[in-house]
DNA sequence: TAGATTGTTAATCGATTAACAATC
DNA sequence: TAGATTGTTAATCGATTAACAATC
């Protein structure tokens, strides 16, 4: 079975996604132990919950002390690929493309984003940052000079599958898509879409939810 | 039981998640019947499994024909408050802010952003979209106008608690936060965090993952 | 040591998948 | 009608919670 194979453990799905919300707090966390029950009490989430998630992990917590802040953190950086350095090319250069491209957090991760195309004569030339937006001729060459593994798309979606197909061709891995729409690619290439709309229509179910108690009572 | 009620049926939660991605392939979709089938296949979700989420909406499929494309969004609007219109406020007029305020696709949910704010003087005037950035003084006003429901939170992390503390103090019932940080609001406030990098973190590691397969074999 | 906190096993709960009857 | 597709019940699977022994 997978799962005893040691040389790559598998994780639950939800509790990867509770071991991103961890890293971030533990980031962000000065002292130098932690306890389950602190952790969960600041994340919303059973200080249970926590101790089993993070009893995956290789690192183990001390009786009556908490866990390592440091080494909890160090462990976590190495699950997400932290240490290695991983080239980004955005497609884009909208609001969301320069958003993206100057969002501070990701040096943190590791992540260097290393090229940013257009087709618009007129932002082609733009300075975003460090960078300055290319014409998309030239995504061949920075995907290989870079070896680039993830693409970002930030287009209108008609143009979204265009695109996806251009990354695909020049060999990128990973595609985060942000058009809101689905996009195909082979099944070797994994796709994330992040639809912006997705939150908004949580909440908006959400309060339509608690607008119907309030009125019930 | 909650379930039993059926003034507001609870969906399971997994469920609502995908009842949104039906929604946004519905929208897209132009024939006048679908099957479960067909569902499936474009999200990678089995049919019975969208038979099962579509089993908990009031609108019924036919066998042997499928669901009625135009009947079953109309469903879906109604369950995330399309319907009803949303005001929504945006706090930071960098870019992420500004990407947001521009984006298209809010008209179809009904979701009308009535305000951008600021408290960067070089900001303050700038026009985006149909608005004019406004200093930090015009939100209660803005949101006693126009009777805001939910605010935005595109700050750098460190001012973003400052921010959702205004936003609560001025009556805002849900706040989508797209700074990196865990906010803490009162329990009747619905927060939702969008986490940019989340999204990152997740596709490098499972570039790991594979990247470990790959070199086992 | 006594007490606090972890790690793990067992019990419960919820979600997915399978199977199949209902029906157009 | 026969066949396709839905809707629902039952079986399986996975995730959460509870309980408690281990241990610092």
């Amino acid at each position: 079975m997978l799962k005893e194979n040691k040389e790559f453990i598998m994780f639950p799905k939800a509790t990867l996604e509770r071991l991103k919300l961890y890293h971030r707090l533990l980031s962000e966390e000065e002292k130098e132990y932690i306890s389950s029950e602190e952790i969960g009490e600041r994340l919303g989430i059973l200080p249970e919950q926590v101790r089993k998630d993070l009893s995956y992990l290789e690192y183990k917590g001390k009786p009556k002390v908490g866990y390592n802040v440091k080494k909890l953190l160090e462990e976590l950086n190495k699950l997400f690929g932290i240490g290695k350095s991983t080239k980004v090319i955005i497609v884009g250069a909208g609001n969301l493309g320069t958003a993206i491209t100057n969002y501070p957090g990701f040096a943190n991760y590791n992540i260097e984003i290393v090229g940013i195309f257009d087709n618009d004569p007129n932002k082609i030339g733009k300075r975003i940052g460090d960078l300055v937006v290319l014409p998309m001729d030239y995504l061949e060459r920075v995907i290989k000079k870079f070896n680039v593994e993830i693409g970002v798309i930030c287009v209108p979606k008609e143009s979204a599958q265009e695109v996806a197909n251009i990354l695909v061709k020049n060999g990128i891995k990973a595609i985060w898509n942000f058009a809101p729409t689905f996009i195909k690619v082979p099944e070797e290439v994994i796709v994330r879409n992040e639809d912006i709309t997705s939150g908004l229509l949580s909440l908006k179910h959400m309060l339509e939810v608690k607008d119907q108690r309030i009125r019930k009572d």
